[in-house]
RNA sequence: GUGACCGUAGCUCAACUGGCAGAGCGUCAGAUUGUGGCUCUGAAGGUCGCGGGUUCGAGCCCCGUCGGUCACCCCA
């Protein structure tokens, strides 16, 4: 019989117990934090209509749709009227648009800025939402990078106050630290700086992507790597030596943001996006966010197409991950469905990255991982005795299983040891009937017996 | 989308310039007459990813293909 494979699909990934126990225990962590600031749950589908994906992600982004195929007659239909127009646009966009209308969600910001136009009357305005749901993307996979991920996103919309921008840096804090990262970096910019600093440094239009593009890579080429890739991209040598003036800058956000004025100029973008970020770190200072978690980085670009003010993006030292965690402003997202702007800002997670980086610098050990916390033995003559003394443990909170089948002892412990499960009740029947029961703690390689009816609380006892 | 590397037992990996396919871990049985881990003994387990080619002979060389890993692009 030949074997279908059982790995599973390229870039995605199946959860033991042992692994998805932890990753509980940091859903449940992000969970609560998010609670903590006022935040409410939400949900969405998997499969969202295409276009209410186009548009949004830029071209790089677009081609990493998962598109899902057209059914059945849908199908045929588009199969024929494909046929019988020999003119018709067959570039691998066109086909994909006519063979395709639905595709799998890219991340949880669009479909969130869907369902506030289409639920405006039910919401309650400003909203702050939390979501945590998987993602896909058809990227090559690699270290940090899964075609199907969990992204944990809080967002708030409705409100235009700096004061949610800052919110989400408080916020990231938090969730680092009590993660027990201790050295992390949440970067922060804004967009319509950089778009004011290109047009002061005299960039043209057309050249702007791809200076932005250069700008990004400063931590991975250096500054000389950006100065190459902009001189390649056909900037004046006046308008390099400017930009590089003000993406090598570092130090205290406020200093910087006063030395980057001359620069800005009177450009109304750029004096707008200073303006912005020095309100946002006067209330992060107010909501006691330490300085060393947070910096302002100009050379910060990120990619998304529909980003308008406040940037974040998170890096943890001691990794070789990339950003762990991003987001920002988009005030112009919601008009795309609603037909009028709402202002909206928001923090994304990457679970997984969070977790690579968790597994790489060793902090995994700090999350304990609960398992089953008592073995009820099973034997043919107990089973009346074994079931009630279950059912007596569960009622007292402790997590009980019994061996499902009769087997001799020694199986029952091994398997008990290898599950790492503390107790183990030994039903014998000699003792039952004395009305007392054999409590093992395969820890510390004890046993005693002890009364059937206080059974339930020496276990507990015995757990702490 | 571009490029590099790797596919041998359930897992991690050996096998000289082409010459009988191995180890550790795990699994199962026993030492152990209802008591796990530790130790010892033994056993099972492989179309060397798949297809073709070169050769007296291929795990090893060549071509193709599928799968995986890493980097670039981009990104959580």
């Amino acid at each position: 019989m030949a074997r279908i494979q059982t790995t599973p699909v390229k870039g995605t990934r199946d959860y033991l117990p042992r692994e998805l126990v932890r990753r509980n225990q940091v859903f449940q962590l992000l969970r609560e934090t998010f609670e903590r600031h006022g935040y409410e749950p939400l949900e969405t589908p998997a499969i969202e209509h295409t276009a209410a994906l186009e548009g949004k992600y830029g071209e790089e982004g677009e081609r990493l749709l998962f598109r899902i195929l057209k059914l059945g007659r849908d199908l045929e239909t588009a199969e024929r009227d494909l046929a019988a127009n020999p003119s018709a646009d067959r570039s691998a966009a066109a086909l994909a648009r006519t063979f395709s209308e639905l595709a799998l969600r890219y991340d949880l910001t669009v479909p969130f800025a869907r369902v506030i136009a289409a639920r405006q009357n039910d919401i309650v305005m400003p909203f702050r939402r939390y979501q945590m749901q998987p993602v896909w993307r058809a990227d090559r996979p690699q270290r940090g990078r899964f075609r199907e991920f969990y992204q944990c996103d809080v967002d708030c919309v409705g409100s235009a106050s700096l004061t949610v921008d800052a919110e989400m840096i408080a916020i990231y804090d938090e969730v680092y630290t009590r993660l027990g990262f201790t050295d992390f970096t949440i970067h922060v910019n804004n967009r319509s700086l950089l778009n004011g600093l290109l047009e002061a440094c005299d960039v043209e239009p057309e050249r702007r992507v791809a200076a932005l593009t250069a700008i990004d890579k400063l931590d991975k080429i250096g500054l000389d790597g950006v100065r190459n890739e902009l001189m390649e991209a056909g900037l004046t040598e006046s308008s390099v030596d400017r930009l590089m003036e003000a993406i090598g800058m570092s130090g205290a956000p406020q200093a910087m943001l006063d030395a980057l004025k001359p620069t800005v100029g009177a450009n109304e973008q750029g004096a707008r996006g200073l303006r912005e970020l020095s309100e946002v770190f006067e209330y992060v200072r107010a909501m006691g966010v330490a300085p060393e978690h947070y910096a302002f980085t100009v050379s910060m670009v990120r990619g998304l197409a529909y980003y308008t003010g406040t940037i974040y993006e998170s890096t943890v030292a001691g990794t070789n991950l990339g950003s762990i965690g991003s987001g920002g402003r988009y005030d112009r997202l919601i008009g795309m469905f609603l037909g009028k702007d709402l202002p909206a800002v928001g923090a994304s997670f990457g679970v997984d990255r969070i977790f690579v980086a968790l597994d790489q610098l060793e902090l995994m050990k700090d999350i304990p991982v609960t398992t089953t916390q008592a073995l009820v033995t099973l034997s043919a003559e107990t089973t009346r005795e074994t079931f009630a003394l279950a059912r007596a443990l569960r009622a007292v909170g402790v997590r009980t299983e019994v061996y499902p089948d009769p087997k001799e002892l020694r199986a029952q412990l091994a398997f008990a040891s290898k599950k790492s499960i503390p107790l183990a009740f030994i039903m014998k029947p000699e003792e039952l009937a004395r009305g007392e029961v054999t409590l093992r703690d395969l820890r510390a390689g004890e046993q005693e017996t002890t009364p059937l009816t206080e059974a339930p609380q020496r276990a507990l006892a015995l757990l702490e």
